[in-house]
DNA sequence: GCACCAAACTAACAGTTGTTAGTTTAATAC
DNA sequence: GTATTAAACTAACAACTGTTAGTTTGGTGC
């Protein structure tokens, strides 16, 4: 249906521009202008600024969420778990970058949802690390700090909404491949 | 001199403000009230908004380029040149870690000086490209992509500041070692 | 006690904010 | 051709924004 197609085109506008200055410095007039009417006229499809933030980041969030319950019940090795991560990062965040700058730098401006998204932030944290954590118990990755490897693994995928626009020539496989192998085995020769 | 204790003070006020919330959703009233006084006041310590935005980016800014610029002309090898970056980024990080959250997600609010601060950040990442590209040549380090080598640990040291103050037990010498590690060696067995 | 002055205050400004109310437009259904 | 309706519009609102002007306060040096 064309309002739903419409109301498409505004969150995608929206996500955009938060994605270049921020939630609070975008107003609806911004988006207006962009989108090509004016503020009063957003008020048809959406019921307000904040419902925005809401879509982009929510419907993120529960993707990554439902992608690592599917990595964490398969019956792989932790490297190929930690592949699968790396490849459902990489995957999201190249059919979303816009998105996923409101999910990183955003979340705080959750009014209604702040709580239900910091749990399934949480949630997903506790899954990587007991992937890590058992892959150190069956001796498949090495014994340093659990916390450390979580913090450089899931720093690095996170920022990957910078960094993929940037390199535009690069498929999701090449990049996943690449990543997983210098995350994993880093840069040591 | 008092004047320019209290002018540390707003600032300091102001970076953790900023990285709470963001610069635009901080009022010049938010900053006040944390410090203790009314907005008007403060223009009695600071020209703007502004100025407060320009000093906490530009100062740490400035602090990285000075540091890649004793670390690429000291003669050392590879490896222990990104031992000593990830030592600069884990040092200035821990003892601004408010000021940090701007660098990162404030800077393109910057009015005057966002071209500046661009420049000393394609410096610095030019700078760590041609170490990565070096220790390739001499192979001291494996003959991965640069760019994806450099990619992850740039953003691994750029989200110290969501990850230090959560780790308060740690020391900035601790950390740096294992971090080096996992960086260099990754968490393969 | 008086002059000085940094640093706080009150009051106000012009512009911007998200949002609402009411109206017009243009396409569709019958 | 008339009724209906989604989706645009204009106009306006109350609240909030960064900042300025002018005033008061309280301590210092003499």
């Amino acid at each position: 249906m064309k309002l739903e197609n419409r109301k498409e085109e505004i969150i995608k506008t929206a996500a955009k521009l938060f994605k270049e200055k921020g939630y609070s410095a975008v107003t609806m007039r911004d988006i207006a202008t962009a989108v090509g009417m004016k503020a009063a006229s957003l008020y048809n499809h959406i019921s307000s600024k904040q419902e925005l933030l809401k879509i982009i980041i929510i419907s993120l969030a529960e993707a990554f969420t439902q992608g690592m319950q599917e990595i964490k019940t398969s019956n792989i090795s932790t490297k190929q778990k930690l592949e699968a991560v790396v490849k459902l990062h990489v995957d999201i965040t190249a059919q979303n970058t816009f998105g996923m700058a409101s999910l990183n730098n955003d979340w705080m401006h959750l009014e209604g949802e702040r709580d239900y998204y910091l749990s399934l932030r949480s949630g997903y944290e506790a899954d990587f690390r007991s992937i890590l954590l058992e892959g150190i118990q069956r001796k498949e990755i090495a014994d340093s700090s659990v916390e450390v490897m979580l913090f450089s693994i899931l720093s690095t995928l996170r920022s990957l909404y910078l960094w993929i626009p940037k390199k535009e020539d690069v498929t999701p496989e090449d990049l996943s491949k690449s990543l997983s192998n210098v995350l994993i085995n880093g840069i040591n020769k």
